[in-house]
DNA sequence: AAATGATATTAAACTAGATTAACATCTATT
DNA sequence: AATAGATGTTAATCTAGTTTAATATCATTT
């Protein structure tokens, strides 16, 4: 039962005092996850938010047609949750699956509430993990509009260089919002051109 | 010097107290801009999170061919802010314009941070406002990835009808992603149809 | 009411990326 | 080591959306 992780990472944000920190422990489970096992599916209610202590989750959604789009891949000291469900605790539009096995801390929502009556430091951490996140999903608009699927797939490959050696090509290509096909097309001209 | 917009929305998420309100309306700055003016330009550091009161502004990207991307559109009861710029007082990757003349309520950085720390409560109230902003702007990404221009316009109309009235059709175009031929393609379509 | 500038439409030629399909490689299981 | 299933590549054809360019409409100012 390795907490470490998730208690470093929040007090890069704020400080926790030991009390606080046992009060927070209190109300967590540890849980682990095989490979391919579904975190939450699509039209379920997302029941916890999830930090990853070690393993990879893909977030996608199933479209009409039966295709699947990534919307994010998660590893180690990130989240994996799909946050409109366990905010508003109604159906999810997303599925969370696991790429590797993965070891995670849950919080409920019931006990993240509590947490936040008994530490109210907590909704300032929450706040700028979400903060983070938000900037981060409006830059991708962004490139996703003002770039070519290449310069895109570059841009990730730069900042993301751990999860595209985990994670299969025509995965990354979902991410991207393109075929493997293409995919595979950008990295052949990419490796003539060099 | 009307606030009450800003008060009323602020507590359907939190309840403050009159003192507490008194406190936040001491740190605030009201503040008119004409059409077309400028609240943040790219490259600036954007210095307050600004609620609108009245009017509209749209947030934009100018890319390297000097090509226009809109973000988002805001109006009365909403946030016309670059959060990245803000919240880490780094330069803005986005301008804000005003598409009306526009009447907003300011809250600067420092005096934020100050009424973080009077009203804790706060912490909570920005929590749940940019934790709904992130929700919508993830299930963006889905549309624009999952769906057609076609059906993407059809619910921008539906989701945002007020806009569709107040803002150009090029504009409605580019944040929709597509140029603005394209657009009036489409809505010939759709008129066609019908 | 004419003139100017901003916004919108239409149509032809073009391109980034999709689709289809055949084949290749890699990995795991028996 | 052989087979099956998952992943990756290549190439031809196709399409949603772009580009360019000409014209039309609308709003504002003189």
């Amino acid at each position: 039962m390795n907490h470490l992780p998730l208690l470093d990472y929040i007090n890069k944000y704020i400080n926790l005092t030991i009390e606080e920190e046992i009060i927070l422990l209190s109300k967590i489970v540890h849980r682990n996850y095989l490979k391919d096992q579904y975190i939450v599916q699509q039209g379920d209610i997302c029941k916890s938010a999830n930090f990853i202590i070690s393993g990879c989750t893909k977030t996608f959604y199933m479209d009409g047609e039966g295709q699947e789009h990534i919307v994010m891949f998660s590893i180690e000291d990130w989240w994996s949750s799909d946050l409109g469900s366990f905010i508003t605790q109604t159906p999810a539009d997303f599925n969370l699956q696991c790429l590797e096995n993965t070891e995670l801390i849950q919080f409920t929502y019931n006990n993240l509430k509590e947490l936040y009556a008994e530490i109210p430091k907590l909704e300032r951490f929450f706040r700028k993990i979400i903060e983070r996140a938000f900037v981060a999903s409006q830059k991708r608009i962004i490139r996703n509009f003002s770039l070519t699927a290449k310069e895109r797939y570059l841009i990730f490959k730069e900042a993301y260089p751990k999860i595209e050696q985990r994670v299969p090509q025509y995965m990354i290509a979902s991410y991207l919002g393109i075929t493997k096909e293409f995919l595979s097309k950008i990295k052949g001209q990419l490796i003539q051109n060099q």
